[in-house]
DNA sequence: CTGTTAGCGCTTTCAG
DNA sequence: CTGAAAGCGCTAACAG
């Protein structure tokens, strides 16, 4: 049962006097010196007339084409990657394209279904967060990869996230921080493992500066635990640099557990500026990461790409935000 | 240019040495008496040789169905709504639907492009939080509502808000708090509208019962201005019930800016149980709506729905979550 | 400058 | 029980 039964082109045709060809080649944008002006406005009011929307499944059908591009997030529950899809859907929606979500790798079984999945008729991939063999298996299929390995094959857009380091290790050893511990998110993503190059250049650059590192999930408890551990040590940091917003928030239990006050004891800083990031308290200094703008830029690159283009490398900076977790360390006697 | 050219159905019945047609009634699982046995199972061999998979825009357009269902929620940067979507993605996917998801009401303009948004090509609308009149424009389009109004048109798959905010405050109350203060969310949403008048209710109920409201957007800063606006009545409350679990981290900073000790001197509860409830210090005590298990109950009606079905009323209950921001009121001498 | 025509891959009568 | 044929709405050759 189609949905309200709607007009076709044939129906504008009928409508402006012409033939179907020279509605497609109007609506398609494609009547230079091919259509009289006078007949391709005439065709554009009949269309406007009817309220004519173009039936995709037919385009598709005869283009080859799906207009429906793969997002592909290893998760949905961070909070990170809402606006990643949102950037990404909007650009799409701009140049009449669908977006579907893939989350992967899938926790889920196979599709109970004896047709294809979703991701079986798509015409591009916009990989985020992902090691470049989530591209196995689309072989074929043009992508664009998210917060990624550059010198992967696919193009890609990345943040800053070196420099963002660098400055983050800048602000903190220009209010007198030495010792520093770095809460290291134990994900075995690119962007993780960047972060703690930096973190470890930026430290050793530092004259005095040393360097604790310790692991955990991506989870406020086993922040929590990290961060303690590298509370217990002999000669303990003043600073402690978390790879994302949410570790951050287990550093404040870590820190509060052991009657530490925020800055005055203790330097806490995260990384993304998520939501998160303003409702701890003291408010978070983090590096702010365009998560939004990086889902667009990512689906230009694709679009341009599908296009026929080669998009160039793009990076996006990401920004210091110093808010109230940051502040000289205290002087011991 | 087709991305990679995949067998066709004509493909399969060549290799299996039937017609097209019969390829087709046994995938489609519509040979009961029509196909023999043996055949059947040739047809399947072949095509599962060949990689087979039937090519969606030729079935849609048949079919003049579009396999394609619109998730429409108020916003993506809510943390609620991700896993809203993996759950209506699943199991869409199990069936071999896709999702697109529709931000509503819209902040960027219209398309820019001469070709439909994507909403134009739809079977059926997942609608999130929203009011009956988020579906005008769509009239005729199957549509289900996810924690909305039941009393509009269409089915709906809801919270049992109204239990869990009663759950909530005889907890508080279990506990010997009275006076309750109210940090609402100024958004028109049933939801809201539901927890305030069951919050009211119950305490209505309480012999010795009082409740101060305030209002403030979904935001920490807000929030905790409502809170402090709540704190600095004379008789002030003795325990904060906040619409969300935002909005219990902005109680926390109000809490904190006047000495306050949580759970000591002031308790607070939150809505929802995002990541964030476990990444305050201390833990959030709230109520956990099963987001995902909502988009994929939401889904399993829109499809029993387009199947021409027509799904019951279904509520999934909150949970109370007690955790470490709730404790006794402090005896005042 | 405009119309005619073929065909994308699939499902579904309708004959055999 | 199986095959032949039509047609969903659109686009792109190719004629005129």
């Amino acid at each position: 049962m189609p949905a309200t039964s709607r007009p076709t082109s044939r129906d504008v045709a009928q409508e402006a006097g012409v033939s179907q060809s020279t509605v497609s080649l109007v609506l398609g944008g494609k009547w230079a010196g091919r259509v009289s002006p006078a007949t391709a406005r005439g065709v554009r009011e009949a269309a406007e007339r009817l309220g004519y929307r173009p039936n995709q499944a037919a385009r598709n059908l005869r283009l080859g084409t799906t207009r429906t591009v793969m997002l592909m997030v290893p998760t949905l529950t961070a909070p990170f990657f809402g606006p990643v899809y949102t950037g990404a859907a909007r650009v799409a929606a701009g140049h009449g394209f669908g977006v579907v979500v893939h989350v992967w790798p899938d926790d889920a079984g196979p599709a109970d279904s004896p047709f294809a999945a979703p991701h079986e008729a798509i015409d591009g991939i916009l990989a985020s967060s992902m090691a470049v063999d989530a591209l196995a298996g689309f072989r074929g299929t043009p992508a664009v990869m998210l917060d990624s390995d550059p010198a992967g094959p696919a193009p890609t857009v990345e943040f800053g996230v070196a420099d963002g380091m660098r400055d983050l290790v800048a602000h903190l050893a220009g209010l007198g921080h030495r010792r520093f511990g770095h809460v290291a998110a134990a994900v075995d993503q690119w962007t993780f493992r960047v972060r703690a190059e930096a973190l470890a250049a930026a430290v050793a650059a530092l004259p005095g500066g040393v360097l604790a590192r310790s692991e955990c999930a991506i989870e406020a408890t086993s922040a929590r635990e990290a961060a303690a551990r590298l509370l217990a040590r002999p000669d303990p940091p003043t600073a402690l640099v978390c790879d994302d917003d949410l570790l951050a928030a287990g550093a404040y239990k870590a820190a509060r557990a052991l009657g530490l006050d925020v800055p005055g004891d203790l330097s806490v800083t995260g990384f993304d500026d998520v939501l998160l990031a303003t409702a701890l308290e003291p408010e978070l200094t983090t590096v702010r990461l365009p998560a939004e703008e990086l889902g667009a830029r990512g689906m230009t690159a694709l679009l341009e790409l599908l296009g026929g283009g080669r998009p160039r490398r793009c990076v996006l900076p990401g920004r210091l935000v110093v808010r109230g977790s940051t502040g000289p360390p205290r002087i011991v006697l």
